[in-house]
DNA sequence: AAAACATATGAGCACTTGTTCATATGTTAT
DNA sequence: ATAACATATGAACAAGTGCTCATATGTTTT
């Protein structure tokens, strides 16, 4: 196990040998790609503020408008536009315009999905 | 909708309005409280990492020792240790002892559960 | 066209985060 | 006891984040 941080030559580091060598090898092709943990990391991220969460459980309510997600978060609208912005490219949140006002809400199932088990992941 | 932004006399802002009054009365009661909505988006702070999202997917393939997980992520040893110690702080991994090696594994079914769901949703 | 309204956006700043380097802790072998 | 190994930890620093303030954009009303 020689040169082990520092391996040009075997990118996942299967030829300077490990603990459990098998495994990582086995585990090496099934990897998840740099480029899919990138987005799937850029997607909690999206979810990683008490603000952006708060605002995401008012929409799980129902639709609403900036001004109302204002009322029921306590927060600046500055604040609320910018974080929906983050979350609208996240894919988590779309909108729609009616007069004025846009209206807000979820994007699609798995959003709920995952603000579901997080909030029961927490009360253990 | 007066004093709309600074009301310190109503918390949730329902005696100075807003768009939808109707839904944001109803929804007050059943807002996630600050507390939670912190704890969740701990959580996920957690999952927002790439280089964290990386080490649970090789733990998703069976428990190993800091080394393996080295071996496959392919950064230092440190950087391993320190991405570990939040991802037990928020729960996600646990570990036992053998001998030298720590083997770490993952926490609960949650933490797939969301990973999972996470993947799905980077892929539309 | 002008005013009022609803929301978005850019700059700036305090605060946080991930990494690296050096070192400490804990375990096994000699 | 000493050395070697496996992992953890603290300090420090560059890069990123969320907020606020001021202003811009787009829509409706007058």
């Amino acid at each position: 196990m020689e040169n082990k941080e520092n391996c040009a030559n075997c990118p996942m580091h299967l030829e300077c040998g490990g603990k459990n060598v098998e495994l990582v090898k086995r585990l090496a092709d099934k990897m998840i790609t740099e480029e899919e943990a990138y987005f799937v990391s850029e997607l909690f991220k999206a979810l990683s503020d008490m603000t952006r969460v708060r605002i995401l459980f008012c929409l799980l309510g129902g639709e609403m408008c900036v001004c109302d997600i204002q009322e029921l978060v306590g927060v600046t609208q500055s604040a609320v536009s910018h974080q929906l912005r983050t979350l609208k490219q996240a894919g988590l949140v779309k909108y729609r315009r009616e007069g004025k006002s846009l209206y807000y809400s979820i994007a699609d199932g798995h959003v709920s999905t995952m603000l579901a088990t997080g909030l029961e992941h927490i009360s253990e």
